[in-house]
DNA sequence: ATGCTCACACATGGATGCCG
DNA sequence: CGGCATCCATGTGTGAGCAT
């Protein structure tokens, strides 16, 4: 997580990521997201050092997927991106380099924007079943799961909703693209859908759960049964064996 | 304020029916 | 017969309503 002392404000604009690489970004962005309250506009400055993997369209991306909508088109000059930004109820990624994998849900529901946590309801079955899988040795700590197993968390949509199912194919299909960017940038060794249905909207109508024929780049792609309780077709086991 | 109960919503996959 | 759409069973988490 990046100290206080990593965003200043200057002259109106809040400025992150200066000098540091453009993966440090996911979380100044998260950190940023979480310190903002929702429909607040920021006018940010993205300045971190430049690389091949920085762009307009990465600017705009990143903070898209920490939980910002953009106000109008990133502007990019000299390596460096302005944007201007509205705060929604949303859950930031958390995502890094060298993801060993990447989980990729829906889109985040009330509870986990609030707790901030994905798949954050207690009786959501994704924590038990990544804890007995040796997934993960902390429960319910997504910055534990990136730094000591390398497991990220984004999600198709970033916009907040009770049900996934109002959600239109559209946005899911958008925001698809958002991810397919963030798996060829970042590169993780494996990209798990949760959720038969995201990936039948976005990638194969007829998709089952399992390792997908189709990769990602470098990155295969897994699809597992959403752990919702709702989704009473997938057993704890099941969710476990995944 | 807290705990409990219970009808409901839901994702999923299998079964069934329709159409060309 | 194959492809597609629709219906149905499943059973657990959710959340409103109620009791304490």
């Amino acid at each position: 997580m990046k100290s206080k002392a990593a965003i200043m404000k200057t002259s109106g604009k809040i400025e992150l990521g200066r000098r540091r690489a453009v993966w440090e970004l996911p979380a100044e962005l998260a950190n940023l997201h979480h310190k903002v309250s929702i429909g607040s506009s920021c006018f940010l400055k993205l300045a971190p050092r430049p690389s091949k993997h920085w762009d307009a369209r990465r600017a705009a991306e990143l903070a898209v997927g920490a939980g910002f909508t953009l106000d109008k088109p990133c502007f990019f000059r000299s390596q460096i991106a302005f944007l201007s930004v509205t705060k929604i109820e949303s859950l930031p990624d958390s995502v890094g380099p060298k993801m060993q994998t990447l989980m990729v849900g829906l889109n985040p529901s009330p509870y986990s924007s609030a707790s901030r946590v994905p798949y954050g309801r207690p009786g959501n079955r994704f924590w038990p079943a990544a804890h007995r899988a040796g997934l993960i040795s902390k429960d319910r700590d997504i910055h534990h799961a990136l730094v000591h197993h390398g497991i990220g968390f984004t999600d198709l949509v970033r916009r907040t909703t009770r049900r996934a199912g109002e959600i239109d194919p559209p946005e899911f299909r958008s925001g698809f693209e958002r991810v397919k960017s963030l798996i060829e940038w970042l590169k993780p060794k494996v990209v798990c859908f949760v959720g038969l249905s995201g990936w039948r909207i976005v990638s194969n109508p007829k998709a089952k759960a399992g390792i997908q024929p189709a990769s990602i780049g470098l990155t295969t792609v897994y699809v597992m049964p959403h752990p919702s309780g709702l989704n009473a077709h997938a057993s704890l086991k099941d969710l476990i064996g995944h």
